[in-house]
DNA sequence: TTGAAAGCGCTAACAA
DNA sequence: TTGTTAGCGCTTTCAA
């Protein structure tokens, strides 16, 4: 915060909180300190030439005041919005808010500030959180994923601002692209597990249609073990959040139905971690007994009794990426579009992924 | 979304991103629709009495422009913002998330979109996060906590909006206030530990010292037990995020060092089940030889080898109810503030609290 | 270094 | 049912 912010210090009137008051403006500022409204308009944003005496003056009256700027006749006035649209599918699994994370740290340094929009994995209300966003008139969008429907991708393209499309990379971006391949993680996890030994190989995983970046995974880990002359031994689908109870629950449906399987791929960690614990429990050695993974490598999880096997799916460095390439373009308009970040991190053998 | 919103349907322009456009407005589709811009404004707001007719003719040109309402203008000739700003300290520890769900839920049957703002606990960066939202003039305020500096007291104060402080009840409201006693809830914890008969009680939580939920609790926890005539054994305390790592060394340490404790109180859950998982690995009997207990309920959770004894936060139940509140301000400002609505959650005494 | 005038894109209030 | 006028609170531009 400058020096010059006026809340940077105590001193502001308070009020009692009376009837709702007329909120102040420029000119409540500008008679307070006998200066124009033009001028305290510069001392308050910092532009132009302003005297020290004048800028002291009207610091002094903003302040005591307690002046907050309307931002919304500001943003009119100069069709200037130091917003940035984030577009999310949820809060509730542990990914996203260290997306954000990561777009935060980038953009404190800037004028930028996110704005969260939350879709709960359906197109309609993306649809409708863009639509609500884009009527602000924000400096950019950073929006999961790579399938929409038309019309969203049409007020993408129309909006005339840069758009960054984040955590996957396989398809046709809008504009710029920031994430991982998720087939290719797929891929990368049943080579690795091809490898180690492991033969009948079940998956366990959500049964969320519109989770387009799990279902790649698993397309991509389908197609690596037909490649090996091998497919997919059992499958078990859930719905409604993860956690370790269904993680539980599937692995012994799983283990039940096929006894003879001896590797479990999890679509993500925490259902993993519940199978892990749901074999150590009854005995099933691990790896040796059945080798297991996961997706997204959760921190949080480091301190479980085995380490799991995952792939990281560098949710901070994808945020940070995609805030830059916004703060960038945000800075100087005429710059091109369409950067491509394709991260590629490598499988993380944990303890559960290794034939003893 | 209404029938009559101009993106329900395919249909929208598909305008080849070209240089930057200049932005439709209220005047392009009233030129394309042979109305006047008011007509138009008062189609797609649904406002005030519109033929069929022109109400087609209106909505037609809209979309084939792929037209997107500006809503800065909007809301500076109406002095009216659809927007809620919520303030929170972190997105990190899955408890904020959930919050932020109760919040949507609630208002996505309403005109009001949540704005997110986090301050990672520390009291300048919410200082900074209020001013700038505030400057967008907001219809409510939803924060955090009953402790903040005094320009952020006066600056809700002034802004002459609804606020809604959450989480803690234990302090003095500026407005309305939702959650529950921090300091009941660690009395109550250690009144249901001692009724179990722990006698040697160690306390295990994070250092921050700006977390004041997390204070109030220990102090009405350690208060309790002086009521009981005891005190607490030992105290072992972390910084940085919450995981089972943590809780496994914080866990370790202190037992290390008090191999006498009967009791651990955690600070989070997280952590709790970090100590969980150590002491079934460490041969260390639950709940006999030690019980635990942590806080906030989890949902995550369920499915550890033991039911961790903890108590719940209410965190949906606060957003909701603090979402609930702005509506109906927000609705009919002439209401009266001052609601204040404390949650009494019960201990869940799971397994890992009861005396064998 | 300061000020005055015009207008950003929309809506309230009123008139037709 | 539709249109006209004025102006929301600020910034841009230009003049002093």
């Amino acid at each position: 915060m400058s020096t010059d912010d006026p809340t940077s210090s105590a001193g502001i009137a308070a009020t009692t909180p009376t009837e709702a008051r007329r909120p102040l403006t420029l000119r409540d500022v500008s008679e307070a300190s006998g200066v124009s409204e033009m001028t305290v308009s510069r001392v308050l944003r910092n532009r132009g030439d302003v005297s020290a005496a004048t800028r002291e003056r009207v610091l002094a009256a903003a302040k005591k005041l307690g002046y907050v700027p309307n931002k919304i006749a500001g943003a009119l006035a100069s069709s200037r919005v130091n917003l940035v649209a984030v577009i999310l599918p949820s809060l509730s699994n542990m990914v996203f808010p260290e997306v954000i994370d990561g777009i935060s740290n980038v953009l404190e340094d800037t004028e930028l500030q996110p704005v969260l929009g939350v879709t709960h994995y359906r197109p309609e209300q993306e649809e409708k959180v863009l639509y609500e966003m884009l009527s602000w008139r924000p400096s950019g969008v950073i929006i999961a994923g790579l399938e929409r429907s038309e019309a969203s991708k049409a007020m993408l393209r129309n909006a005339g601002i840069p758009v960054v499309e984040i955590m996957d990379v396989d398809g046709e971006p809008i504009d710029s692209v920031v994430g991982i391949s998720h087939r290719r993680a797929g891929r990368v996890m049943a080579q690795a597990i091809i490898e180690a030994g492991y033969k009948r190989i079940g998956f366990l995983g959500t049964k969320m249609p519109l989770d387009h970046r799990a279902k790649k995974r698993l397309d991509g880990f389908v197609d690596a073990l037909e490649a090996a002359g091998m497919k997919l031994a059992d499958e078990e689908y859930y719905e409604g959040g993860s956690g370790f109870g269904k993680g539980r629950e599937m692995t012994k449906a799983i283990l039940e139905r096929s006894p003879d399987l001896d590797f479990l791929y999890y679509s993500n960690d925490l259902i993993g971690a519940g199978g892990m614990l749901y074999c150590m429990e009854n005995g099933i050695d691990i790896p040796g007994r059945v080798g297991m993974a996961g997706f997204n490598n959760i921190e949080l999880l480091d301190g479980l009794p085995r380490q799991l096997a995952t792939m990281d799916s560098c949710r901070r460095e994808i945020g940070e990426a995609a805030a830059r390439i916004i703060a960038e373009r945000a800075g100087s308009p005429a710059l091109a579009g369409g950067e491509h970040v394709v991260l590629m991190p490598k499988v993380t053998m944990g303890d559960t992924l290794q034939r003893q």
